[in-house]
This record gives C-alpha cells, sequence and structure tokens, in this order.
RNA sequence: GGCCCGUUCGUCUAGUGGACCAGGACGCCGGCCUUUCAAGCCGGAGAUCACGGGUUCGAAUCCCGUACGGGCUACCA
C-alpha cells in the first residue's frame, strides 16, 4: 500500500448485543482520524456469529451512531464502492480466499471435533505446556468425515508492525498454533474475515481497542499469505474500563448502553467530549472541545497506553456544562422529548430556573413533574396555616409572572416575623410535595395562578 | 500455563534526566452567596510517582527483576 493511498478507516461492530461505549469510543476516533486526514470511514457489520447476530442489534449501532453524529461515508445502508459492507453477505469471498490458501497449502482442512480438540487442550494443560494445535489433520488427516472447519498453516517467524500509539511491535509467531479462519458452519472467523475486509476495502489505518494488539500477528500472517498489501499502521487504542478495572463488556456492563445515555439525557457532544478525554489528552488544560477542536487537536503520539475507568461523575461535570452553555432555544428543544405532558411555553419558562440545576436532561422531569401531578396535601399546625394564608392574600391579586410573585411573597415575608426559610418551605410542600424545587417564585409562576391559589387553600 | 500491554492523588491525567518534597480536572472538605437544591466565586485536604535493585553528580523520567491489573491464547468478535 503506498503511503500516499488517500486515507480509509473504518470500524466493524458486530450486531450481537446493544451499540455500547467501546464502540462510540472507537468510532470516534476512527472518525477524528478520517476528518483530520480528508479520509474516508467506513461502517462495516460482522455478523459472522450466526448464533448470536439479531437485525435488531444491527439497527441499535446505526442509531446509536447517528445519535452521536459519528456519521459514516461508506456502509450496509449506504453502499460504496466496496459493497457488500456486511460480512454475512460476502461469505463468497471468504470461501474463494480460503480455497486459494488450501491450494497453494497454505491452510487446510480440519476434521477434528470439539471433543478431540478439548482433549488435546487438557493433554497439554496436564503436560504444562503451552497448547497449540497438533497437526494432526494436515498431518495424518482421518478417513471417512465430512464436516470440517479451515485452519490456517502458520508459518511462523517474527511478526512486526507499528502501532501509532505504542511504536514499532514485535511478536514471535512461532508461538502461535494453526488456528481456524472458516468455521463448520461455513462461516469466517474474525481473525480471517477482518483481514480480508481490511485488504478487500483497502483499508490504510486500523484503529481498533487494545484487545485486538495481540491479534494482529494472526491477520497479519494471513494478509501476507494472501498476497495483499498490509496497512500503513495500526492503532490500539486503551480500553474502557468498569469502576473494578475489568475490561467494560456488554454482559457485566449494561449501564454502556448507548442509547441509554441519549435517555437519560446526555447530550451526544457531551459524551464524545467526555470519550475523547478518556484515554487521550491534548497535553493542554483544555477541557471542554467542541467537535472541531477535537479534530484538530487529536493525535495518537497523546493516547494513553493503559485502559481508562469510565467515571460517570466527570461525564456528569462535562454534560452540565454543555447543558449549561446551550442557549434557551436549543436546551428547550431537547428538552421537549423528556416533558411530554408539558406546553413548550411552560417549558421555555422553566428554563432559566432549570438550566443550572441538571447534569442530564431527564433531572428536569424530578423538578417539574409537579405540574403535572398532583401533589399529597400536608397537614400543617395552626401558625404555619397562618403564614401560608398570608402568602394566598399576598398573591391573590399579582400578575402572575416570577418577579412580580417574587415581590408580592417578600413583602409577605417581611411582615410575618419569620425568615424566609420559614416561610417558603411549607409553601413549596404544599405546591410540590417535596422538599427541593426550584426557587419558590418560579415554582408557582410555572404553576397556573388558579392552580396555584388552588393546592395553597387548601393547605390552609 | 504461554505471549502481549500496562502501573503518578479516590478517578481521568500533566510530566520524556535537574525549573517536581510532582501540575491540572472531576470528586471530596470548608467558606462566601442563598428560601430549598444547584450554579458561581474563594480556599483546603489528597500521590513516600507499585515494589526492589541498578545506571547517573542527579530518576516519576533510562536499564533489569518482582508484584499487581488487564488483554489475547475459541469452530466469539
Amino acid at each position: 500500500m503506498a503511503v500516499s493511498d488517500p486515507v480509509r478507516v473504518r470500524i466493524a461492530p458486530s450486531p450481537t448485543g446493544f451499540a455500547h461505549l467501546g464502540t462510540a469510543s472507537t468510532a470516534l476516533y476512527n472518525v477524528l482520524f478520517a476528518r483530520q486526514t480528508g479520509g474516508t470511514f467506513v461502517l462495516r457489520i460482522d455478523d459472522t456469529d450466526m448464533e448470536r447476530n439479531r437485525p435488531e442489534y444491527e439497527a441499535l449501532i446505526y442509531e446509536s451512531l447517528r445519535w452521536l453524529s459519528l456519521g459514516w461515508d461508506e456502509g450496509p445502508d449506504k453502499g460504496g464502492p466496496h459493497a457488500p459492507y456486511r460480512q454475512s453477505e460476502r461469505v463468497d469471498v471468504y470461501k474463494e480466499e480460503a480455497a486459494r490458501l488450501i491450494q497453494q497449502g497454505k491452510a487446510y482442512r480440519c476434521y477434528c471435533t470439539p471433543e478431540e480438540l478439548e482433549a488435546e487442550r487438557r493433554q497439554a494443560q496436564a503436560e504444562k505446556r503451552a497448547y497449540r494445535y497438533s497437526r494432526r489433520c494436515l498431518t495424518n488427516p482421518p478417513e471417512g468425515r465430512s464436516v470440517f472447519a479451515v485452519r490456517f498453516k502458520v508459518p511462523g517467524g517474527e511478526v512486526t508492525f507499528a502501532d501509532m500509539v505504542r511504536g514499532e511491535m514485535r511478536f514471535d509467531a512461532g508461538l502461535i498454533g494453526d488456528f481456524i479462519i472458516v468455521k463448520s458452519d461455513g462461516y469466517p472467523t474474525y481473525q480471517f474475515a477482518s483481514p480480508v475486509d481490511d485488504a478487500r476495502m483497502e483499508i490504510t489505518h486500523v484503529i481498533r481497542g487494545e484487545e485486538h494488539l495481540s491479534n494482529t500477528p494472526y491477520q497479519l500472517m494471513l494478509v501476507d499469505a494472501l498476497g495483499y498489501p498490509r496497512p500503513h499502521a495500526y492503532a490500539h487504542m486503551p480500553l474502557i474500563l468498569a469502576h473494578d478495572g475489568s475490561k467494560l463488556s456488554k454482559r457485566k456492563h449494561p449501564e454502556a448502553n448507548l442509547i441509554l445515555f441519549r435517555d437519560q439525557g446526555y447530550l451526544p457532544e457531551a459524551l464524545i467530549n467526555y470519550l475523547a478525554l478518556l484515554g487521550w489528552n491534548p497535553g493542554t488544560e483544555q477541557e471542554i472541545f467542541s467537535f472541531d477542536e477535537l479534530v484538530r487537536a487529536f493525535s495518537f503520539e497523546r493516547v494513553q497506553h493503559g485502559g481508562a475507568r469510565f467515571d460517570w461523575e466527570k461525564l456528569n461535570w462535562i454534560n452540565g456544562e454543555y447543558i449549561r452553555g446551550l442557549s434557551d432555544e436549543e436546551l428547550a428543544r431537547r428538552l421537549k422529548s423528556f416533558l411530554p405532558q408539558l406546553d413548550e411555553d411552560v417549558v421555555r419558562r422553566a428554563i432559566p430556573p432549570l438550566r443550572t440545576r441538571m447534569y442530564k436532561l431527564a433531572q428536569a422531569v424530578d423538578y417539574l413533574d409537579y405540574l403535572w401531578t398532583d401533589p399529597p396535601t400536608p397537614s400543617l399546625d395552626a401558625e404555619t396555616v397562618e403564614r401560608v394564608k398570608a402568602a394566598i392574600d399576598a398573591l391573590k391579586d399579582v400578575p402572575w409572572e416570577a418577579e412580580a410573585i417574587e415581590s408580592a411573597l417578600e413583602n409577605a415575608v417581611a411582615s410575618s416575623g419569620v425568615g424566609k426559610g420559614k416561610f417558603y418551605t411549607p409553601l413549596r410542600d404544599t405546591l410540590t410535595g417535596k422538599k427541593v424545587s426550584l426557587p419558590i417564585h418560579y415554582t408557582l409562576e410555572l404553576l397556573p395562578k388558579d392552580e396555584a391559589l388552588k393546592r395553597l387553600e387548601r393547605a390552609a
């Protein structure tokens, strides 16, 4: 592959579960690099696991990536010069390549049953040696069997390659046993399909998670055996870790589901910002980055080598920063789907007191649900009831607008002989049924005047 | 077991031989503001740089070893 080739990168998620944080993170780094170099970003669906694939998971990948504005230039839904982009639709390609390898003596059929392989493995373990396939089907194939997988005959030697984050990598392929490239169901394994497609789709830079670092020599041997040019470089990005330091996985960590972030009201641009900072840093003290700033600042040299724990607290802070930075119009627009019970006008009026109080959009519900639910009427002592009555009197003839309400209330407080806290707390309780609310004048104003007065009179 | 990657405040990190008895951010604690809760502002605590050996006048920074964590080693991806 010539160095001057236009950059082509890709992600290859498998639709075996919801789209998760790791997919977003890898996609982000790929997109950043593509935008930075004027390259092309390809989405390839890696659906070679017939047991676990589900079409709805593929739809979720599209939905999640689009939500994050991590759009692709070529993919199953858009087509492109290397279609199809779904591996299940490229089985002929892999079969053809496997046949070529077999013909050239670089791969062979393996008729071993899972039980036989398991026995080999056990044996090796018992003898305390590293397990490698015995090659019995190469040297002494069994007779009369028809079910087979295809194994790559590992040539051994040393495999070296350039990693943009870790530098020159070197692996001893002598330690790698012959591995399966086509499963007995006819579908390719990841180790086979991935490098074949990368080569055929002319991927120039393979940017993926660190879990694939040790897989790279497997794939490079295949690329060489097939006679394809190798990618210019790889970049193995640090893993996102769960709180306990283990790799964030779909099974163990359902909270890594991207759709859940959207549904809780994390802003896509805030999540992107946080993800970029997890494992990479600009070398300056800047923390908040627009997408364009990320495109300009990102570089693989400044990528962390070790995994990073996902920290909700910091994400919450960044998300809050973004929420506070939104215009009233924009915030109202984004809040809409979280507050279907409210008129646009009410949402709009709620924004000034609301915006500094949320670190995620779904919290608006906690502050505003008193507007569409009827709180229980508190039972107040005689003295408190007098104050509520005073509030009603003060409010009765006031224009229903926050400032007017505030000054009317302040007058009532002044002549009540108690402080604001003591005066407002029962009002808040009566109006919302909660101990925490927006400032009392906003709490009142957002409610229709008759409804507000009704609730107060009920308690008085 | 083998191979690979990693290890700086609770967390994310700055740091590439002397300016570091280690800087920033989140979180935490205290104060101010304040009707509650936030936001904002001010201040503070918090890291013997995993450990042990080297190299060097000098090491968080270089080398070796150990420990710990993670990944891969599947007819999962």
